[in-house]
DNA sequence: TGCAAATAGGATAAAATTATCCTAACTAAA
DNA sequence: TTTAGTTAGGATAATTTTATCCTATTTGCA
């Protein structure tokens, strides 16, 4: 469904946003094991959130990603996944025409609107903070 | 979503099928240009698909792909996708967690559910006649 | 029986994704 | 101002997915 590229990059922005309710910085090195990740691709994953300015950067010693307090109820997880995977999850045919909509549609064009808008909601209404008070709370996991 | 292999895996079957109502045999040639997908990589896709019994092959001059006419209605589109893709679409973790259950759940596990009970739905409930059927009929397409 | 036409399948190549390594650039603190 | 610790980013490697090529095997028909 989503990238590995993806999955990382959703997982080490929670992180990251618990970590900045504490006013704690963290280094690709703490995000990828609190995640299970191989760091330097993880490092890589974060260059592209920050250059989508979803999280912050602060070079040199004492430095770390980190997100505004204020921004983290208003970031969607749709934000993240657009910035790693692009949109084609959303847009993109089913079965991969050029062209598929109402008036040329794939064979699942239709049946797969519920999927898609199912999807779409989900992405679209769920927000940075709500997963990161989850994890938080213990009621869900970034690992194992 | 589904890999290309599994794009090109279902239009072949729904081409497939739409000869085999009219009692035609078709070649990886035909069914490539038809669906517009490599030819030597959909012919892989085609042997296993035969692998897994849902196309038959007849090998030797005049021989070609088919589907029983009688199976084309009993096939569900869950089983291609099964076939070529695997059951992770449907089992896997939306974050890729190893172990992802509702006891351990990873942070969209809730989230997710609805997502994937209406891909699941829509894979079960979609049968290749009635895919083949809107294709003969010219209300979808399988290919640009 | 021999030929022509077709699928099966192994070997290989190309492209995309995932992952690692190394150095440059930056920055706070001593 | 130097140093240590940090992100940025280019280069490269490994793996997976996608795609191609070639030959073996099969089969209907002349």
């Amino acid at each position: 469904m989503f990238s590995k590229a993806c999955e990382y990059g959703v997982k080490a922005t929670i992180f990251i946003a618990i970590k900045s309710f504490e006013n704690k910085r963290v280094s690709p090195k703490e995000i990828s094991k609190e995640i299970n990740s191989p760091q330097a691709f993880t490092a890589k994953i974060l260059q592209a959130l920050v250059r989508h300015n979803i999280i912050d950067s602060v070079k040199g010693a004492y430095g770390g990603f980190k997100i505004e307090k204020a921004k983290i109820s208003t970031i969607k997880l749709s934000e993240i996944v657009k910035a790693i995977d692009g949109d084609g999850i959303y847009k993109g045919c089913g079965l991969g025409l050029k062209q598929c909509d109402q008036d040329h549609p794939c064979p699942v064009h239709d049946k797969f609107v519920r999927v898609r808008d199912e999807l779409n909601y989900m992405l679209e209404s769920t927000t940075l903070e709500e997963l990161a008070l989850n994890i938080k709370s213990g009621t869900s996991f970034l690992k194992v």
